[in-house]
DNA sequence: TTGTAAGCGTTATCAT
DNA sequence: ATGATAACGCTTACAA
């Protein structure tokens, strides 16, 4: 079965190309009769509109690009749910690609995805390559940057300030008495908003007279492997009151090894995770986190952009609380 | 910044369209020097050539459509990783698209992504909507079935046997001992490749006299709280002595849900996950289990699937192996 | 209600 | 090495 374009609907109907255009489209113009002939035709044909024609001759397409850093993480599984959903809703494409946390493979994503000429582009974070900025011209498209802010995003940016929350969970944790903390997590450098967040647990326990921060990089693709074997880094002589994770799952492959140990958590050591990932949830002794709220960021992200998009001006900046939640991996005092 | 096309890169370059033509996408038939300086005034002007305009001219893509039932769920990002690095490097582009589990989602999708004229179509599992078959003639579009097998493949599938790897699960229980099975997943009909697991371990359990299988259902997104919201349901009047779940996250909800009420496993109860998801080597007791390829999987239909875009004949069933991971959630003898 | 003609931004083909 | 022209399959604008 050959591919059949407009011209064969047009010819085996006996009609011009504009009637099955607009027959297939379902615009006025075009009498019952003959558009349920054409459409019986088409259907009879497989024919299938020719996308890439039709965004040539409407000049523009109603697609939105969409770049993450992963899937391997549930986070942002979360923040797409409700995003796409409300595109599909609102008549919009989306397309997904991930850059694996590199800032050339966010490049190249900018790269390709303008070529289809998208309404809009969706990146993660607010840390970009020089020529993205560019790139992206506000003026032409639309560009909402997630899950992270700035007082310069390149169009307008929705997210949770991490620094901000880094300096919370701090505070908590030198309340509790901690005063020699770790973070197990990426290389430096890799996941800029875990940076930020370091950055914030820095301030808090120096603020407090701690012990400098020692961070432990770890890379292995899934987070409940890393947290295990990042735990198993940890120097033994000079042992962390407590461990700050990545995430949740990280933390809790760290309490797993910290058991497997004999280690008695949080006893001997603290533990703690990040954004309150649904783990968190069924396990008896819940894990010290911070819940972020990913799913608003995804809801509010796609409806200011919607908003945007219909000409409306959107906050340049959109900073949504985080929660901290305290649990049974540290100390309770 | 305004979206320049190639006739104001060809006007301010002082050559004609075609000279830019040539020199952006470096074929032969230009000086070096003019290359140089069309590409020069390109960039300046930021010129992104027109994808649509050049599928059009060149009526084809280079596109591989890929259809996921989620992303809430590491089995597809396994399968996915090995796929798309695959596919970049061979210089085709790829566009994941998920389904939530509805064959209508997917129909939505082919209708969707076809508009594109894509390349190759990459589905999950060999249950279709009827008329998916119909708008895949496999003359004109590659098509890789994944994840699941089947003799009469749309083009060809890559994929583990799951009824197989039921009836071996069940078989090693029946060894065990056990007799009275409970299942905790999707509905039936949502994943239709759990359902045929079932009915493997139906069979198995049958063939030994065992009671009937019973199923629970659960629908919550994710897995760790459906596994633990699962197991509440379970009849406690009449008790399964093994718990199957979906996959190891749900199982391992499941285990939680189990010890919170006072059941010790594997004594009183025996809890089997599937797939050999990360998170069970991190467990200091492991959970029972069926270890599968997934990314051998990827790998595989995406050197299968370039081959046959170079007109290699592949074959159409490529079934991988499953492999039982016994574990500390079942008993031992 | 239907059709004709021009054009969307590129590439293939054939000239020069 | 470079350019002119037609074509890709569709939609917009206008005509009948």
């Amino acid at each position: 079965m050959a591919k059949s374009s407009i011209h064969d609907v047009a010819k085996a109907a006996g009609v011009s190309i504009m009637t099955v255009s607009r027959a297939v489209r379902g615009v006025n113009g075009v009498s019952e009769a003959t558009r349920l002939r054409v459409l019986e035709i088409a259907k009879t044909l497989n024919y299938v509109p020719n996308g890439n024609a039709r965004a040539l001759a409407t000049t523009g397409s109603n697609m939105i690009g969409i770049s993450l850093p992963t899937l391997f993480n549930d986070v942002f599984a979360d923040v797409l749910l409700g995003m796409r959903r409300t595109f599909q809703q609102a008549g919009y494409d989306s397309v997904v690609d991930t850059t694996d946390y590199s800032s050339d493979g966010e490049l190249q994503f900018i790269e390709r995805i303008l070529q289809w000429q998208p309404l809009a582009v969706i990146l993660t974070g607010v840390d970009h390559d020089e020529t993205v900025r560019a790139r992206l011209p506000r003026a032409n498209i639309a560009t909402l940057e997630l899950w992270d802010i700035t007082d310069h995003p390149i169009d307008f940016c929705v997210g949770i300030d991490h620094r901000e929350a880094g300096v919370a969970l701090g505070r908590h944790l030198v309340e509790k008495g901690y005063r020699a903390p770790a973070f197990i997590g990426a290389p430096a450098g890799k996941d800029t908003r875990a940076d930020k967040r370091v950055e914030g647990l820095v301030e808090a326990f120096r603020a407090a007279g701690g012990r400098t921060l020692r961070r432990i990089s770890v890379s292995d693709d899934n987070a409940f492997i890393s947290g295990y074997t990042g735990f198993e880094q940890i120097d033994r002589d000079r042992r962390p009151d407590v461990v700050l994770f990545l995430n949740d799952h990280m933390a809790f492959g760290g309490l797993m090894r910290a058991e497997q140990e004999g280690l008695r958590v949080p006893d001997d050591i603290g533990i703690v995770g990040f954004n309150e990932l649904a783990i968190t949830k069924v396990l008896p002794r819940r894990i010290t986190t911070m819940s972020t709220p990913r799913r608003q960021i995804g809801l509010v992200g796609a409806r200011n952009l919607l908003a945007r998009l219909n000409g409306v001006t959107v906050p340049e900046k959109t900073i949504l609380p985080c929660t901290l939640v305290p649990g049974q991996t540290t100390r309770a005092q």
